[in-house]
RNA sequence: GGGCGCUUAGCUCAGUUGGUCAGAGCGCCGCCCUUACAAGGCGGAAGUCAUAAGUUCGAGUCUUAUAGCGCCCA
């Protein structure tokens, strides 16, 4: 025998970055287009620049890894691609609190300055999550790796904004934008997460012009009065109808202000009368462009109040506002009263602050025309979406969809490619260089959405829209893998653009990950604090271990609720395997056994164990091709586990000891080929311990486990009638096992046992008499088609062979009545459910009849073992 | 208000097109350091499949309603 080559426990420390550096080193992530074969690409969501890898990260880039590792295995150009977006936002705030740290404020520096900066942090901090992505293990072709503001991709959003503005899609407006006020940026509707608040309804006394009476209006945001152009009443409300045309005064400003009607108002709320303030709330913008109203901007860029209201107010901050104004309508008293109330408020999903409403300029694409060939084409089929009900999500939000506000009042970005003319800036240039006379004009000095740049992402990675081979190759890519939160921003616009640019679907299919969450089903999230570092797990766990253990607690389409101890599943799968191959290369010669099992005259086990394999092999592919992650791992785990180690390696053993040369070494030649199998299938989820595995009992001449061929089924190996046969021999064991715990007969003591059965059962059980004295720990078999029933035994009854194992001294005949008596009203339920099938004649006429023939089969059988056990309960009264 | 999803063992969840005596992991109970693995082995206990009705010969699975929970959109 020879030494084992494994240590006892696995150390993933030890092999992990060895294997990365080899991969590395072979080049075997890196493919180029190649006519003789099949291309499969998938690209990167590209993680933001400010990002640290996340367990979402790690979900997300494990199934795209097990996606391209398949692909390469099944010899496909597998191309993952890799990149990082710029993130506007985020990274324009960090630079930012960076400066601030060195105590340099952004306003004091020209735009380009800032860009050097921004520029520095980027390539300080910008690659750490590309680093994480490779700990992970993700075998992305990093020659191809991008950047949203490499130069390339630069021209490629850039011209994307050309033709479309060139097609009269892309429009300057002065809306009412979404407004955060930490960014001090326009964001879009999409970027706006609603939620509850408890705040409170205030309710305002405006007196009416030449009477001594007031109007009372409710409203949540009372700071905002300082900018109402006029009072709504609805139309048909009889309370007010008599004030129409009549105006208030504004308190706290001197203006007046007219009381007009207006459908839009609910008299149910509040007192039925809306303070209007066109310039701060989208209903009110709605309103008061109908009645040409004043659009009065009372707010700075960061919230604070302008120059629009009494010098008291200005510079205050909206909250210091509305405490100020609040206090000064009480002591004027005009304020009736205040009620708690709860409302959703929209906050800025980047800023954590609530949104403004705020009149601007800006530019907006018109989506609607854009989105119908997107919308199509998941309906009918071209692009699949797994799970399948986020088409409808998808499909709402394409049927309603608005114009996207594309532009942000930041540096950090791609800058619009739009040039107005000194002289007279109503003249504009739209081009991707600018005009020629670059003096006479100024740029815009917005950036575009973040989003409106990674849109393009599936294709603009290459040189687009320059005429590219690898384009033509590898586009359109295969299977994106992303998360629903981001359906809208995303994956709704990718295909958008892909339409729009390529005239073709960007992806065939779309899996959306899991959410996860804490054990208390919490988001996890940077705020709350509540998520672990992947970076800690990998430590404790062990990478493949965190990649297999999230496999497989992550189902397909509900969320996750996520806790470290459920990676324990998966670290024990590791050492389980671990420990298998540990003792097979313990139970090798030398050197390997080069066996064609086709020309081996295989037993029992080995004819089931590679069927079983087969088995596996197919329940994995179709899993993957359907991208149930969860349970092809399942059928790994389980296969190697129960199958492999519990049952074949115990055999196993018994061969190896036996000492039949011929019989033990077709032994090892299943053990191993089954445990290489295992080990190629398991590639794709745990690629570190795997490759590490296969480097042991691979043949010399093997390539790596990465580039080694998938397993597929083979027909050869599926025998229907082995299953049955070995179910009888592990029945039989099981069965044994079972009545020597229940009995309390010591471990170290081995029994006999008596068998009633047929010839066939018999022959089974002779020929593998061997196996059931290891494993069920039996001294002498004795088997016949019938005859006396021995005394003073323990009985059971598996597939209508009488079992008895006689316990003179041992048995307690109380504990086995009650065993037996168990079993006995088990089966009588049971039978009373077949018999009333049997029973029904609609059943018997309408039943197909294979389902009909099961029923009776049933019967048949638990009748049988019912009155075999009844008859040796019977023995023991 | 509209939409989507969920409810199966103490916990976390599987469960293909309706048809084995409803499964797994963790936890629990008993025995075992059996020369791959105590991160292990063997055995065991544990479920009115949320509720109600319907379709069907037959429902965890299909339909409808109800309740509770979660998410998205307005």
């Amino acid at each position: 025998m020879a030494q084992p080559q494994l240590e006892k426990v696995y150390d993933p420390n030890r092999v992990e970055d060895k294997w990365y550096q080899h991969w590395l080193d072979q080049n075997y992530f890196h493919v180029e287009p190649d006519p003789q074969k099949k291309p499969y690409t998938v690209v990167i969501p590209p993680p933001n620049i400010t990002g640290m890898l996340t367990m979402g990260h790690v979900l997300n880039n494990t199934i795209q890894d097990i996606l391209i590792r398949k692909a390469r295995m099944e010899g496909k150009q597998a191309c993952w691609i890799p990149g990082t977006d710029h993130a506007s936002i985020a990274t324009e705030t960090k630079v930012v609190d960076m400066l601030m740290d060195q105590g340099i404020e952004k306003d004091s520096l020209s735009r380009e300055e800032f860009l050097d900066h921004a520029w520095q942090w980027k390539e300080k901090y910008g690659g750490i999550i590309i680093q994480q992505l490779k700990k992970l293990g993700c075998s992305c072709d990093w020659e191809r790796e991008r950047f949203t503001m490499d130069d390339g991709y630069t021209r490629a959003v850039l011209e994307a904004f050309v033709k479309l503005y060139e097609k009269g899609l892309i429009y300057k407006g002065h809306r009412l934008v979404n407004w955060c006020p930490v960014s001090k940026s326009a964001i879009s509707d999409e970027e706006v997460t609603h939620q509850e608040v408890n705040g409170h309804l205030w309710y305002l006394r405006y007196p009416i012009t030449g009477s001594d009476e007031f109007l009372v209006v409710a409203t949540t945001r009372p700071e905002t009065m300082l900018g109402d152009t006029a009072v709504a009443i609805h139309p048909k409300d009889k309370r007010y109808k008599h004030l129409l045309g009549e105006s208030v005064s504004l308190p706290l400003t001197k203006r007046e202000i007219p009381i007009i009607a207006d459908e839009f108002v609910d008299p149910e709320f509040g007192t039925g009368c809306v303070k209007v303030t066109p310039a701060h709330d989208p209903n009110d913008f709605v309103i008061g462009e109908r009645h040409n109203l004043a659009f009065i901007n009372i707010m700075n860029a960061d919230a604070s109040l302008n120059s629009n209201v009494p010098e008291k107010y200005r510079d205050m901050s909206r909250e210091d506002a509305r405490e100020a104004v609040v206090n000064d309508l009480e002591a004027a008293g005009l304020l009736e009263t205040i009620e708690e109330y709860i409302h959703k408020v929209g906050f800025s999903e980047r800023g954590s602050v609530p949104i403004e409403y705020y009149m601007s300029d800006q530019w907006f694409l018109k989506m609607t025309e854009l989105s119908k060939p997107a919308l199509d084409a998941v309906n009918k089929g071209l692009i699949n979406f797994h799970p399948t009900h986020w088409v409808k999500t998808y499909n709402h939000w394409m049927e309603n969809i608005k114009d996207w506000c594309i532009s942000r009042q930041l540096w950090w970005g791609h800058r619009i490619p739009v040039w107005y003319h000194n002289e007279d800036p109503k003249k504009i240039h739209v081009s991707l260089d600018g005009p020629e006379d670059k003096e006479n004009w100024t740029q815009d000095k917005d950036v575009l959405d973040t989003w409106a740049s990674s849109w393009l992402w599936p294709f603009a990675v290459h040189q687009w829209p320059e005429k590219d081979h690898d384009l033509d190759y590898f586009y359109p890519t295969a299977s994106l893998v992303t998360g629903p939160d981001i359906i809208f921003f995303w994956v709704a616009r990718m295909i958008i653009s892909g339409y729009e640019f390529m005239d073709n679907a960007p992806f065939k299919d779309v899996y959306f990950t899991s959410i996860l969450r804490d054990e208390n089903g919490k988001k996890f999230s940077k705020s709350l604090g509540n998520s672990p570092d992947p970076f800690d797990l990998f430590e404790k766990y062990g990478t493949d271990a965190v990649r297999f253990g999230t496999m497989l607690m992550a189902p397909q389409g509900l969320d996750v609720l996520f806790s470290p101890k459920r990676l324990e599943v998966g670290r024990n799968f590791i050492n389980k395997l671990w420990n298998a191959s540990r003792f097979v290369l313990m139970n090798v010669e030398d050197d390997l056994p080069v066996l064609d099992l086709s020309e081996k005259d295989l037993n029992l086990p080995e004819l089931w164990i590679l069927s079983r394999l087969q088995r596996t092999i197919e329940r994995v592919n179709r899993n993957l091709s359907r991208f149930h992650f969860n349970e092809a791992a399942k059928a790994i785990y389980e296969f190697t586990w129960s199958d492999y180690c519990d049952w074949y390696i115990e055999i196993a053993k018994t061969h190896f000891s036996n000492g039949d040369k011929s019989s033990a070494n077709a032994t090892r030649a299943v053990t191993v080929h089954v445990l290489r199998k295992i080990i190629l299938l398991l590639h794709p989820y745990a690629p570190f311990v795997t490759e590490e595995i296969w480097s042991q009992i691979k043949n010399e001449d093997d390539v790596d486990a990465i580039i080694s061929a998938w397993p597929i089924v083979d027909e050869n190996w599926i025998d229907e009638t082995v299953d049955p046969q070995m179910e009888l021999l592990k029945g039989v064991i099981s069965s044994v096992r079972t009545i020597r715990a229940q009995m309390n007969v010591p471990p170290g003591k081995y029994a006999d046992m008596i068998v009633h059965c047929n010839p066939k059962q018999k022959s089974i059980l002779n020929s593998y008499s061997t196996i059931i004295r290891s494993l069920a720990r039996i001294d002498n078999i004795t088997s016949s088609e019938g005859g006396n029933k021995p005394l003073n035994s323990a009985t059971s009854v598996v597939d209508g062979m009488e079992i008895f194992i006689p316990l003179e001294g041992l048995i307690d005949f109380d504990l086995e009545r009650n065993r037996l008596q168990k079993r006995i009203d088990e089966i009588e339920s049971h039978l009373e459910v077949v018999y009333q099938k049997l029973r029904n004649k609609d059943f018997l006429k309408r039943a197909p009849e294979n389902v009909v023939e099961r029923e009776k089969e049933k019967r048949a059988e638990m009748s049988e073992e019912l009155k075999k056990m009844l008859s040796n309960l019977e023995m023991i009264q």
